[in-house]
DNA sequence: GTTTTACATTTGACGAGTCAACAATTGACT
DNA sequence: AGTCAATTGTTGACTCGTCAAATGTAAAAC
């Protein structure tokens, strides 16, 4: 296995995270991290920047700016946990679940673009070589 | 197939690359976008931008930027084609030819990391995936 | 032989991520 | 108490990508 293969792999899983982003975008009119985190929170009901952070695997700083842009859109509200102001609890309004399901339904009726090119069976191997990816 | 477990699936995509993309750098010294460009400016031995720009699927915009970049650290040279002042040739310096094959050399003693979570097959396997992705 | 039109590159403004420095709060140790 | 360390979140500076507008050149149309 020469560098230069290697290489060769790891910039098509660029190229590949760049256009998967972007069509699940103009799919579903949500950004693909800002809506992978709202269902997190949507999961998760009520919790602490810190908990979003470690399950996205994501820079604080990054949440912090998705959040503020999505309380703007008026998809969360955040406020400090009284009982330990270092905390801000994060939770969805319930303008975002009215949206986020009626994105959802919108989509069942035409299907993602994933399963045009990948049948199931290859979209689970993805899945489990990517599990294994990040855990390096 | 669920817009959640797509977006799920997207999600570990994006880790992948950022992670793979950084540990690249770490080991080989080398952004893995500039790597990859040198390397196909090595392959075409001398070619126009707009040859780079289309092998590489990126933003003509990022193209000119990375050169410039790649150009101060004396790794590429950069002059306009005579025959059509539209286009700029680029090609190697000595230097970038010497660098590279020496990253080459190291990297053959020390394994990539890839080779540690990935097998050979499982190597190909998420190739061809992701070819199949790229296609969309 | 101008005048369009197309092409190659560059530049500017923006989005999304990183890291590092900072502030505020909590908790622990004497 | 009172300091010191760890935690949580925010901000600023930077990288790397995008798109869109601007520049300069070549070719095509009339």
């Amino acid at each position: 296995m020469e560098l230069r293969d290697i290489s060769r792999l790891l910039y098509q899983i660029k190229l590949a995270d760049q256009r998967v982003a972007t069509s699940f975008e103009k799919e579903t009119g949500f950004s693909l991290t800002r809506y992978e985190m709202l269902m997190i929170v949507h999961d998760k009901g009520v919790c602490p920047q810190s908990e979003i952070q470690q399950t996205m695997k994501i820079d604080h700083a990054a949440i912090t700016r998705h959040l503020k842009i999505l309380e703007e859109k008026g998809y969360v509200r955040r406020e400090r946990n009284t009982a330990n102001h270092r905390e801000v609890f994060v939770h969805l309004t319930d303008e975002a679940k009215h949206d986020l399901t009626s994105c959802e339904q919108d989509h069942d009726r035409s299907k993602h673009l994933i399963t045009k090119v990948l049948s199931e069976s290859e979209i689970n191997q993805l899945s489990s070589l990517l599990q294994k990816l990040n855990q390096l």
